[in-house]
DNA sequence: AAGGCGGGGCA
DNA sequence: TGCCCAGCCTT
């Protein structure tokens, strides 16, 4: 009996002349022309790319990573930046402790390795807010060392081209193996890319384009038509739904008192509105949290907003703080100092619901 | 091994 | 509204 993994050489070379002619375009891969010319990307903006890509998807990357790039456009001037200019630049992109990392990795990389980003695996892996998958993604696509990376696209092409039907992520391991079988000697970066790219455009998580895949022969999955239910996934469990109140004041001044979070912990390091404790919904709803004496003055609607574990609702308080007025948490940002953009999308949520009272 | 940790797009 | 999805880190 044939298996599919005897012939790894057919496969890939079919998919290299797939990318070769369908390779999306991204703001961090280097032109099909230059790349033949023996070109390799920055592995700066490789790894830039990566931390932002994970659980995130391009379309949201994209702005975000010229952003970056045009603001600090090496490494070196990237460890050089403020954290707090770094965790405003990252607002809205999520996942805030890739933020943290970035900044933690980028000084790494100057301090210990001359700035200049490890061409090897096992270094990579060392870093800050790089596992697997990041170290395998910089190792082959910026250094062409042959790595398998296995995202979520890759495990999607691998149980459908095999059909796996047992549950993630269990299964991991096994899909693992089956990716590194197909990884070859010969452009491992490009190959990467090719397969993620397979994954994003055509073998898609629903109604998979079948019909155009370059491995439409040899594919399992579509063979027996269970392409559209694979990979199977253990089920999660719901989200419960919590409740609090933050605080949105203004001084006279125009100044508005925000506080920068724990460094620790959900949305860790952003700029937040003051507020009470997250309580589940059912239990009290906590009455602390106000930052300074005044009139606070209950807003009608209130902000609904879902995080990776559970949802919030958060009612919205306002004041005109007098300029005599002593906070007891927070600090002071004057007005033209304050972007509503530097905030987590559920504190500039908040804003939006409070600015129209003020 | 399991849980914490965002946000946007879609039906 | 609920469901889907492009990892890493801590405990």
């Amino acid at each position: 009996m044939r298996d599919l993994t005897d012939a790894p050489k057919d496969l890939n070379a079919a998919l290299l002349d797939w990318y070769d002619v369908h390779a999306r375009k991204m703001p961090w891969r280097v032109s099909p022309e230059a790349r033949k010319a023996g070109e390799r990307p920055d592995p700066y903006r490789v790894w830039m790319s990566e931390v932002m890509l994970q659980q995130t998807t391009v379309a949201a990357v994209r702005d975000y990573f010229h952003r970056f790039t045009s603001r600090w456009p090496t490494v070196r001037d990237l460890a050089a930046a403020e954290d707090a200019e770094v965790m405003g630049e990252w607002a809205g992109l999520g996942y805030y402790a890739r933020a943290r990392n970035l900044l933690k990795c980028a000084r790494t990389v100057v301090a210990d390795h001359d700035g200049r980003f490890p061409a090897d695996h096992a270094a990579l892996l060392k870093l800050p807010g790089i596992g697997p998958y990041t170290a395998a993604a910089i190792a082959s696509i910026a250094f062409d060392l042959r790595h398998t990376v296995l995202d979520g696209n890759v495990e999607r092409v691998m149980a459908r081209l095999h059909d796996v039907h047992a549950p993630l992520p269990a299964v991991k391991p096994d899909l693992m193996a089956l990716a590194e079988i197909l990884t070859p000697t010969e452009r491992p970066g490009d190959y990467a890319q090719a397969v993620m790219d397979l994954g994003a455009t055509i073998c898609t998580p629903k109604s998979p384009a079948c019909g155009i895949c370059p491995w439409r022969a040899p594919c399992r999955a579509r063979a027996r038509g269970t392409a559209p239910d694979l990979p199977r996934k253990t089920p999660k469990k719901a989200k419960p739904t919590r409740q609090g109140i933050v605080f949105i004041g203004q001084r006279t001044d125009g100044a508005w008192l925000l506080e920068t979070r724990p460094e620790t912990g959900l949305l860790g390091g952003m700029l937040g509105w003051p507020g009470s404790e997250w309580v589940d919904s059912g239990s009290a709803l906590s009455e602390t949290g106000a930052p300074a004496e005044a009139p606070w003055d209950a807003l009608p609607a209130e902000v609904r907003h879902t995080f990776t574990h559970f949802h919030l609702i958060l009612e919205v308080r306002v004041a005109r703080l007098d300029s005599a007025v002593t906070p007891t948490r927070g600090t002071f940002v004057p007005a033209q100092g304050f972007r509503p953009s530097d905030l987590p999308t559920v504190m500039r949520k908040a804003f939006d619901l409070a600015r129209a009272h003020f």
